[in-house]
DNA sequence: GTCTATAATCAGATAGAC
DNA sequence: GTCTATCTGATTATAGAC
């Protein structure tokens, strides 16, 4: 651990290092989003990054400890996002005399963030979650960073559900909970490969379909 | 393949090889359901058939065959309620004199499908469709009956979302085919099992929530 | 720390007796 | 057709030289 009187002194070595750890966890999240865990083999992550299977052994000491640190840097993204997020709409309340008290935006930050998690999807950068019960589903469990990350983000947009239902924008009858696991779900949606596959519609177009199916639903709306 | 005039003749030996094959596609289906195709082992469906492993290859050439089987008679099974389903309402149409020309059939026909997938994935009886590639799609893709069962029910559902718009009951901005990717995605949608792990909801509210967020939207209705 | 080569394991598939 | 025993290939993980 560095002392904040010597900041650069981790220089050479370390970052080198962590640039290298970087440089395999942004592969294995490329993998992780185009294949799955299971489907996603060391060999190819290796190959992807360009080093020795067994040099990625003294970097991560297992094939779920090597995707965790993918998922983590990953759900910190996602942190890093929400958070910006917050404190643009605080700021362009305080700035915009004119959007003072405006309502709606707690929804419109579910969106955004809803939009953000698709277009990061249709960009192959989505690492897919671990919906059945995989091995990996323990390491994640087990690693503090992702659970404080996962804790954080949740927490977030819980905050932004309560605010839109009690604002009238959400439907009040869905358990924020309920409406919660909805949103996270659109980050392994099937719908957006399978229209992407028909190559029938641009991405934009794509987004916007789910968007609307997500928050409009499928029926007629007056 | 047995002449009209003889049918109880393939009695003894076929039929226990059916009911054997039978008992062979329901365990798979139920693993199927559980864990999807790349979790389950062959030796977890011999172990659950409660016959050899070899004994599986004398009735099915690979695994991805096997799956296949399973799928097939999943999708029969769905055919069979489509058009169960359809007959039902059209002849309900006829007698009942108070509903004649009554609206809203086809989206209530969606919708009941929609509840009897919810049902199945909830009974964990609904095999996880091959979101990702697997070798199980070349499979799939391969097989006849499968195909044929895909293109009639798609046909079906297709039908009845096209009639939901012109009525004025569906969303017409939608592409009919992101409707049905929409709802087909409801058989793996992993909202079901996150409501399910959290034990704070019954099936039947489960599955009405997921109802309302997939036809009504998150979003409030005036 | 990185490499080559290899161990260890597991799962799909098969051989051959009955 | 069913069984036990085995083969084969793929994949995770490690040993040991440099």
């Amino acid at each position: 651990m560095n002392t904040a009187a010597s900041p650069a002194k981790k220089s050479f070595k370390t970052q080198m290092l962590e640039a290298r750890e970087l440089a395999i966890t942004a592969s294995v999240n490329r993998l992780l989003s185009e294949k799955g865990f299971d489907a996603m083999t060391v060999d190819e992550v290796a190959a992807e990054v360009g080093i020795a299977k067994a040099s990625l052994y003294k970097h991560f000491s297992s094939k779920e400890e090597l995707a965790c640190a993918a998922m983590v840097q990953a759900m910190q993204k996602a942190q890093a996002f929400l958070e910006n997020l917050n404190q643009e709409n605080e700021a362009g309340d305080l700035a915009d005399s004119k959007r003072v008290s405006s309502p709606c935006i707690a929804l419109n930050k579910l969106m955004a963030t809803t939009r953000w998690t698709l277009q990061l999807k249709l960009a192959g950068e989505m690492p897919t979650l671990p919906s059945q019960n995989s091995s990996l589903r323990a390491t994640l469990m087990a690693s503090r960073p992702y659970m404080d990350g996962l804790m954080t983000v949740s927490d977030l947009l819980g905050s932004w559900i309560v605010q839109a239902q009690q604002e009238g924008f959400m439907n009040p009858a869905l358990p924020p909970i309920a409406i919660l696991y909805t949103l996270y779900a659109r980050a392994c949606d099937p719908v957006v490969e399978f229209l992407k596959m028909s190559e029938l519609h641009s991405d934009e177009e794509i987004i916007e379909m789910v968007m609307t199916t997500c928050f409009a639903g499928l029926n007629a709306r007056p």
